[in-house]
DNA sequence: CTCCTATATGCGTATATGCAAATATATGCA
DNA sequence: TGCATATATTTGCATATACGCATATAGGAG
């Protein structure tokens, strides 16, 4: 595992804030619904997920239509030690996040995302 | 302390070298010495430890003409964290760079430097 | 197969970042 | 004061990175 480019991927906003949603909520995300979380394009959220999985920071399980992301706890223990402090030291930052998400994730048909990106925008308008 | 500022900071390999001979030794080292340990111009030793600094991840002494730099352990729990996580694990990495530091501090003149850029140059040639 | 929707990815551009060389600043000493 | 040395900074350039837009891919439903 190459550090620099470990550390390079978490110098990063919408990187950090996409972790963040994994490791608070510690569940499984799909793309709609961090889009809602974070309000950001889809292609933004989708670029900088490409970047977290392409280093192993998240894993993902395809239902359909839908990927869901979630953190990888099978990566080296650096990563794991990055993200116990990513975990404990963003408790408070990004809240308006962790809200958004949770209001989203209200919507789920059990454990599963059944609407896609619009309605979710209608209901906020 | 801005997140992802500090992280930026880290994702530079010329940067976590520096930091790693402030963990793995726990000295304080002179510019001088560094640019013997890590190889590297003096203008780029110096501009990246300005950039710790500026994130306060590592604090300055003046002897002299000398600066001496170290990890700042007062710094955030976070930073304190991060520093444990690189301390842990870069035990065996960048090697060359203790193995360089070490043959460097053999020139102090008890705990200081004394010999400035020129000496040790000429030693290796 | 066709259409719809969720997700991914080229591509061009603006901005950020690192390097090299030269120069500036600061301290010690004669 | 003037000189030598250790360290810092400025400038120009090359490269990397993030963004926005448009489009491509992939799977499901009919």
């Amino acid at each position: 595992m190459n550090f620099v480019n470990l550390f390079k991927s978490l110098g990063d906003e919408t990187r950090l804030r996409l972790l963040n949603l994994f490791l608070q909520s510690g569940k499984k995300i799909c793309v709609c619904e961090m889009v809602d979380a974070l309000q950001l394009p889809q292609y933004q959220v989708s670029r900088h997920l490409t970047i977290l999985r392409n280093l192993d920071l998240v894993k993902t399980t395809r239902q359909g239509t839908w990927i869901y992301y979630e953190a990888n706890w099978e990566a080296s223990e650096c990563v794991r030690d990055l993200f116990e402090i990513i975990k404990k030291h963003f408790k408070n930052k990004y809240s308006d996040d962790i809200k958004n998400l949770n209001a989203r994730l209200e919507l789920r048909n059990g454990d599963y995302c059944v609407i896609g990106y619009s309605m979710f925008e209608r209901k906020n308008k």
